[in-house]
DNA sequence: CTTTTTATAGTCGTGATGACTATAAAAAGG
DNA sequence: CCTTTTTATAGTCATCACGACTATAAAAAG
């Protein structure tokens, strides 16, 4: 041990840190994945896309900041219900060359993207094609590469892909999701069958079927279920590289 | 927006935090799972049990604070091999009453337990079995919760469970491994199978077979290999409650 | 030398899954 | 109005993974 207790905090004894909350808003728009990006108006980094966020407020948990945040970025009026998940925490001590920051990030999931309001120090906000984000701030590249991959790997075992859908949807709108995410195809009876007999994943929408929208037969219509995880999971196909 | 930038930092404009890290170091003991637990000595929860844990240096990443923590509070002299898994941030307002503290949580995993060097301003320092750990300070019971959830999810998608094991092992070490943090009876044939048919988890020790330890046939040694994840997953049994 | 204990090999049936075909019900376009 | 296109839905079939189980081998214990 070394000369301090583990847990005796004594104030500013050692250099404090500044603790915000970074944010991967994701959503779907016209079958691709979108992130939320605002555009700095500041040094350092001025003029580059960055992930939304901000700091942690003196009497706020990181998750109710990173609530905030959303709400604040989206526009969004209730964004109780939408589904935010804590990612990890970016500690490393060049991170920003200002000073030390540590950053708890969130990954958020939108069922369908308003545009967002934008303003404020930031330049402009707004949605832009996952594949299409060039660098980003900070270590903000990272952030995202780890958001995507952790949403990937929750759609295998989790009922996550219903935050991205509206209340009501199909199973084909819920099918976009598991592609779109993943970037593979899948066998649409397959993945029907797979869904219906997953218990508690989805139910049917009493009466209804959707017509006039699309150009084929009218799809059925499903609510997301009471069921949270998957079991089993709903594996996406193996990648062609070797496993090891 | 609100009157500030969301990533202008002004040195102090905000209450600044204390940072830690807080450590769920995990071993297997005669077939039993333990964790390394320190008893406090000062206020508050004074002779109270908790993790280890302690600052993120100034110049110190989460990781790297994690990293050395472990070594000191181990007595290990290379702890670089050791698998060391980021859990989650914790960062309720009123976690510490004495002063605002967002802890960086990790879980630990250790082959073989060596017995803790204790001393400095903890009383002491020992490995007590995960089922008799009692209430432990500030909310450590729900960091080690999290972080035994966390291991056992890994278990069933990646290699990690060598990572319990020491460098060469037997496949009942290894499935004891499995059986040990799932709580669970494995079928020892079909657990054989399963490992063996996964490329590159485990390899066989080139010439050996384990003699004089046990009291039946001699059981082949092996590696570990490769490989990190599991295609397809080793599912542990499903639970008998509904799974909804 | 028998019993006990653990490791390893193999069998069998069931269920999940991938690949595929077929049919139904709508819009689109002549 | 009829054909084509498009999407949803139903069903088939073979393979494979897995749980449950039996059998054999090789050591220690008595």
């Amino acid at each position: 041990m070394r000369g301090h207790d583990r847990h005796a905090y004594d104030k500013y004894a050692y250099e404090p840190f500044a603790v915000t909350v970074d944010l991967a808003v994701l959503t779907l728009r016209a079958g691709a994945l979108h992130v939320l990006l605002v555009e700095r108006g500041q040094e350092p980094y001025a003029g580059r896309w960055a992930l939304p966020g901000g700091f942690v407020l003196p009497d706020e948990s990181a998750e109710t900041a990173a609530r905030r945040e959303l709400a604040e970025e989206t526009g969004l009026k209730d964004v109780s219900g939408l589904h935010l998940e804590q990612l990890r925490t970016y500690s490393e001590p060049g991170r920003d060359p200002r000073m030390r920051v540590v950053s708890v990030a969130f990954a958020a999931l939108l069922p369908h993207a308003p545009e967002p309001t934008g303003g404020g120090d930031a330049l402009q906000a707004r949605w832009q094609p996952y594949e299409d984000v060039g660098p980003l701030a900070f270590d903000h590249d990272r952030i995202l590469a780890d958001a995507h991959d952790r949403i990937g790997a929750d759609l295998e075992r989790t009922c996550l892909a219903t935050a991205f859908c509206p209340p009501e949807f199909t199973l084909g709108e819920l099918q976009q999701v598991y592609e779109t995410v993943w970037g593979t195809g899948l066998d649409r009876p397959n993945f029907r069958r797979k869904v219906l007999a997953t218990p508690g994943f989805v139910e049917p929408v009493p009466g209804g079927a959707r017509l006039t929208g699309g150009r084929g037969k009218p799809a059925a219509l499903y609510r997301a279920g009471p069921a949270t995880a998957l079991h089993p999971p709903l594996l996406r196909p193996p990648r062609e590289g070797r496993s090891a």
